[in-house]
RNA sequence: CGGGGCGUAGCGUAGCCCGGUUAUCGCGCCUGGUUUGGGACCAGGAGGUCGCAAGUUCGAAUCUUGCCGCCCCGACCA
């Protein structure tokens, strides 16, 4: 592996496969653009998956499951939306196979049993969901509706890769409506800033709340809010998405409710989701030449404990001493293994839990045993210490939160200095190619000239900073006057 | 869909240009033994439709044609 900020993209491209397929979190399916995700990998995305169901219920949202198949023609209702995912969608056209009559042992799609209407396999599930929604909603006493699904969505993408972009993958998706726009607006924010809380307590990975342009904005969306994070290589990640959806679906769907005034009028609606991709973003923010660095705070495994002995007399005192400590690891709620296998030597173990990503790492063998300590390494700075036995699990507690709060902090102090002002065209470029990162420049405000910019630079406007101050300026292409700084980068 | 690269044992590969015994090496796997503080060592062993198909040839992993698959770059995108 090799993790030298390097301008050829493919080294990067494969240090980020070898971190997946060598740290155990995935492998590549023998369906194209799919991943299997291996149990370790599923592992770290229940514990996240777990968080932010938590958040979601602690914001009032209840879970609910929407069939996988929506018919093409409830896709077609809302417009933008259908444009926007009309040519990325997995298509069903018939419900059943027969034997080849012509070859033997082989199956041929049965062309009498075509479907009279395609149903598409959900790229997303606005569609299939507002469908529903028409039923539920009849008065300002069903509002707000606040729903959330765990579900797969499938998008044919041209190009995939591991976690950052595949055919099927994993996420949440939230779909709401409610009464009025502000309400719904608030909904929008709210959920960005569940997402942002999540992402930088507990992936440990810093990220900038703001609102894509109108170019970047999801289909059938009147506003999209982001949050954006910066990966290791210099490009950036849009690492979470919430839409402000106006009337929009309420409309396509005829989706309206009785106010107290006995007035029919349509609700206000968002959607809000993230992904396995912030698996990937997890990947390319932390790890190192090493392998994965993972945050402890969603580690499949926290501690690891190996235990160092020639034969089994001094196994049997490693054990003895192993006892006690995993005993008080786990009432201290930490997830511990203790790797006891006599398959392979501890040099081995050692570099393969490097590989993995678990945090802190326990070696215990005689030398500790004769002078009463324990030795602890921990992953993120690959430090070595002589730990006393007294107070061991608290030690350890203590030290995957340090490391928990470094991660974020180195995460951070990156990505603050990747984050460039510049005031013309030539440094925009120059930022851009050399240095990488975020570059807060000065926009005119116009479509046009967003587009021209990617077209000679490959950046987009990746958000406009909700913090971003009003500040008069010039933009840095057009020349036309600008009254924020918004920030571009090369994306993923 | 365009450009580049690749396909040989579970994994990673040599051989291909210039066709010729039994297809190379490493890791992993099995058996036995010695080992165990940073990916152990010795001895023995198992494991192959050389991506698929056709062609050229006395003879093809190697040459020709077609097809399939994968990776990387671009367009598309969470």
């Amino acid at each position: 592996m090799g993790n030298e900020l390097t301008s050829r993209a493919s080294d990067y491209a494969q240090w980020y496969n070898d971190l997946i397929l060598k740290g155990g979190l995935a492998d590549y399916s023998a369906v194209r653009g799919c991943m299997v995700i291996k149990p370790y990998g599923y592992a770290l995305w229940e514990n996240m998956k777990a968080e932010l169901d938590r958040k979601f219920k602690e914001t009032g949202h209840v879970n609910a499951y929407f069939p996988l198949f929506v018919p093409k023609s409830f896709l077609e209702k809302e417009e933008g939306h259908a444009e926007g995912f009309a040519k990325e969608c997995a298509v069903v056209t018939h419900y059943r196979l027969k034997a080849d009559p012509n070859q033997k042992g082989k199956l041929i799609v049965d062309p009498e049993a075509k479907l009279e209407e395609e149903l598409i396999v959900r790229p997303t599930s606005e569609a299939i969901i507002w469908n529903a929604y028409k039923d539920w909603i009849q008065s300002y006493r069903d509002l707000p509706l606040l729903i959330n699904q765990w579900a797969n969505v499938v998008r044919w993408e041209m190009r995939t890769r591991l976690f950052l972009r595949t055919s099927e993958f994993l996420w949440q998706e939230g779909h709401t409506a409610h009464a009025t726009s502000e309400e719904a607006v608030v909904e929008a924010e709210k959920m960005l800033d569940v997402y942002a809380d999540f992402v930088e307590n507990y992936m440990a990975l810093p990220v900038i709340k703001g609102v894509k342009t109108p170019n970047e904005r999801f289909a059938g969306a009147l506003e999209t809010y982001c949050i954006e994070a910066l990966m290791q290589d210099g490009k950036a990640l849009q690492a979470g998405t919430s839409h402000f959806l106006g009337q929009n679906f309420a409309k396509a769907f005829e989706v309206k409710y009785l106010t107290k005034e006995n007035k029919q009028e349509y609700v206000w609606a968002t959607s809000w989701g993230v992904s396995t991709r912030l698996i990937g973003a997890l990947v390319m923010a932390h790890s190192d030449d090493e392998g994965l660095v993972l945050p402890p705070r969603i580690a499949p495994l926290q501690v690891v404990i190996v235990p160092i002995y020639k034969g089994p007399e001094q196994k049997m005192l490693v054990d003895e001493k192993v006892k006690s400590l995993l005993a008080d690891l786990k009432s201290a709620g930490i997830s511990v293994k203790y790797d006891d296998s006599d398959n392979s030597r501890p040099g081995w173990k050692f570099a393969e839990y490097e590989l993995k990503g678990v945090p802190v790492r326990v070696a215990i063998g005689p030398k500790d045993i004769e002078n009463g300590v324990v030795e602890i390494a921990r992953r993120d700075t690959k430090e070595k210490k002589s730990i006393p036995n007294e107070g061991l699990a608290t030690y350890i507690k203590n030290l995957l939160e340090e490391i928990q709060s470094n991660l974020y902090q180195r995460a951070l102090a990156f990505r603050n200095e990747h984050i460039t002002r510049v005031d013309t065209w030539d440094e925009f470029k120059t930022v851009l190619t050399e240095k990488g990162g975020f570059v807060s420049a000065h926009w005119d405000g116009s479509p046009d000239t967003e587009e021209k910019i990617k077209e000679a630079t490959k950046a987009t406007i990746r958000c406009i900073s909700l913090d971003a101050p009003m500040e008069e300026g010039k933009c840095v292409f057009s020349g036309n006057p600008s009254s924020k700084r918004v920030l571009f980068a090369l994306a993923y």
